[in-house]
DNA sequence: CATGAATGAGTTTTCATTCAT
DNA sequence: AATGAATGAAAACTCATTCAT
């Protein structure tokens, strides 16, 4: 009568699963795919490391499933901001610092996409969902690049692709690069004191190359 | 035979070393710090493993001197440039170009400073080295600064070392990021079809930034 | 609702053991003793691996089920032949056809054969079932064998069990080892188009042996 | 000056490597190649089971390597017997005694043949080596059966592989089926008791099938 | 300087079995 | 009678490093 027993089971598999993917998302954004290691994964959990196996099959897969959720976590905060009500200049303007926002606040997301660069993107590619995720992102700056030259007040033909490349660039770079940037030019590019300076660089600069020409 | 054995042997050594770190340089660029084999840079040396540890002492010496070498053959190849013949907006864009060409030429080199992001510097800050060379870079884009706003040019009151960070980042991740950039959006940054488009874009990103206001 | 649950319940858990034993026999041939995974086994079931534990105990209790059952099978089919109202030599003949025909059919039997012989009939062994089953194929050569030296055209003394032997190490050998054998000598031993020279080969071998001398 | 450094090293290495081979071989044989551990292989070695891994690659890669050795042996010591100078009937009986002789004395040998087909001779068929050393068996019964035939003998038409199949048959059986045949019939095949009337048994069994007719 | 063999500690993965419901 | 989650012990395999010569 009672069909409690197997929801009570499953809510507790998706809490497991759940963890070892938290933990696993840290895990290899703190050391990378091969610096990561299961054992500390399954430690660091509530779990056994039979676990990891049970429910993702292999270090591998668990690495695809950590950065899938990472992309699908990233494009869902995103989707959330409307710009339609702002003139065109505001609106990349906003879309450059909410992208800033995003990425000063999801370092470890970062991490991951070096990570997937350094080998390469074969985990990525390998999984089709990622791909889907992309292009509401391109879209929404699309339709600010149409109303912005109909406007007039972007007179430089460019594409919304190079328009989100040079926006994450820059996001990206400050955030990944920060390190070896400290050590060479002793400045700390996450450091609060600059926050406010950067955010406005970087709206500054898209801006004046969309307006100017 | 031979009246002079230390120095054929001295050069044998030189050789041997420089071949090690050709090889270790390639392998770790390939696959980071931790996926690179020890095994397998020497299987690629025409010597063993063993002098490997002979000359560096471990993997992760070998892995620093990697390090080393590769930036100061950067900025070797950067300070060849001479900009002061040119007037500001032009001295900056040739900067860029100059930058964007480096970082198109040197995919290697981009991986390690990733790999050694994803290390967090840990490696590149025990070596007191590397630092010292970054200074002259930005010296020489202080200076067309100075010159620009003496000239009445660059209206905007900016830090040389921010004017570097965007002319990187945009250099860097156009290398370092491409992988993921092209499964996500179908584009691939480094087609040589793009290549005069992006360098273009970025000397005008720039040249606007410094220009209006 | 149903007057008769034990009833139905009975049912369902005689066909969910005979579909484990199916599926077990399959694999256990299929991949020897160690080779077979309980997973595997479960998986090809409707049933879970929860049922293998509840009906057998254990993965080497369902094994010598399985084979249990295996011997039982052949054995029925082996009674089903009779040869009283053929003449001795006939008979023999017509017993080794049967037997080689068997063979043919049932390589999943033969394969669970040798396997239980690598590991020496340990498990047959503690099955007391299984000895039952053998004795009446040795009875009834051995009335041929009667029947063909009272008449006189069998004019060698010799043991039912051994031609039994002799006419069984052709029909296994010909299914088991034919791997080997058609590696190393480029011959199918069970190609159809070799079958009926095979068969005829077994037939004038036991009986040209029983008849001269 | 001195070169037995390497020499001795290497034959060390050799010395290493034939050990794990022999311990090898014999685990294979004991348990199939699931059942064997190369943790137990490497414990009754005097190295460790690194060594294993050094040296062969891989369980798979020393099962391949147990396999191909042992062929090598038993495939040389049959090379070793020379019938051409007794008459074909005396010619054909030695090689089914021969054969007879090395297969009672290396059941490890039969093990692993039997092993192998178990695995459908998938190993065997990725080691080109083996598949060589079997046409000297059959065709040194080639030309007894074509003396015998010449000499009016044997007047039946027979191919060499089928008889080589008749004798290895029996051979085989007697050993690999010992444990099953005990268990089901109560008989020992191997029994040094019945070691002649076996050994005379195939004897008569092969060259009354080749004379009569 | 140079070399091939050797190693121990660690790392991923597998598997039969049991638990809670 | 049935189920999905969980588990511990063991198994295969890897890797940077050192030893003996």
């Amino acid at each position: 009568m009672t069909a409690s027993p197997p929801v009570e089971r499953r809510r507790d598999a998706e809490r497991t699963r759940a963890e070892i993917l938290t933990v696993a998302t840290a895990e290899f954004a703190d050391r990378g795919y091969d610096g990561a290691r299961v054992d500390e994964i399954a430690a660091r959990t509530s779990t056994t490391k039979r676990m990891i196996y049970y429910y993702f099959g292999g270090k591998r897969q668990l690495y695809v499933a950590a950065l899938e959720s990472a992309y699908a976590r990233i494009r869902e905060a995103e989707q959330q901001v409307n710009v339609d009500h702002l003139d065109p200049a505001d609106a990349i303007r906003r879309i450059a610092e909410v992208t800033f926002d995003h990425h000063e606040a999801n370092p470890d997301f970062i991490r991951l996409v070096s990570i997937e660069n350094i080998h390469r993107a074969e985990h990525m590619r390998s999984s089709e969902h990622i791909a889907d995720l992309s292009m509401p992102a391109i879209e929404r700056i699309s339709r600010i690049l149409d109303r912005g030259r109909s406007a007039g007040v972007f007179r430089r033909d460019v594409d919304a692709i190079d328009i989100h490349m040079l926006i994450s660039s820059y996001c990206v770079f400050r955030v990944a690069n920060r390190h070896t940037w400290s050590t060479l030019f002793g400045r700390d590019l996450t450091d609060p004191a600059l926050r406010e300076r950067y955010r406005t660089m970087l709206g500054d600069v898209v801006v004046e190359y969309l307006t100017s020409h």
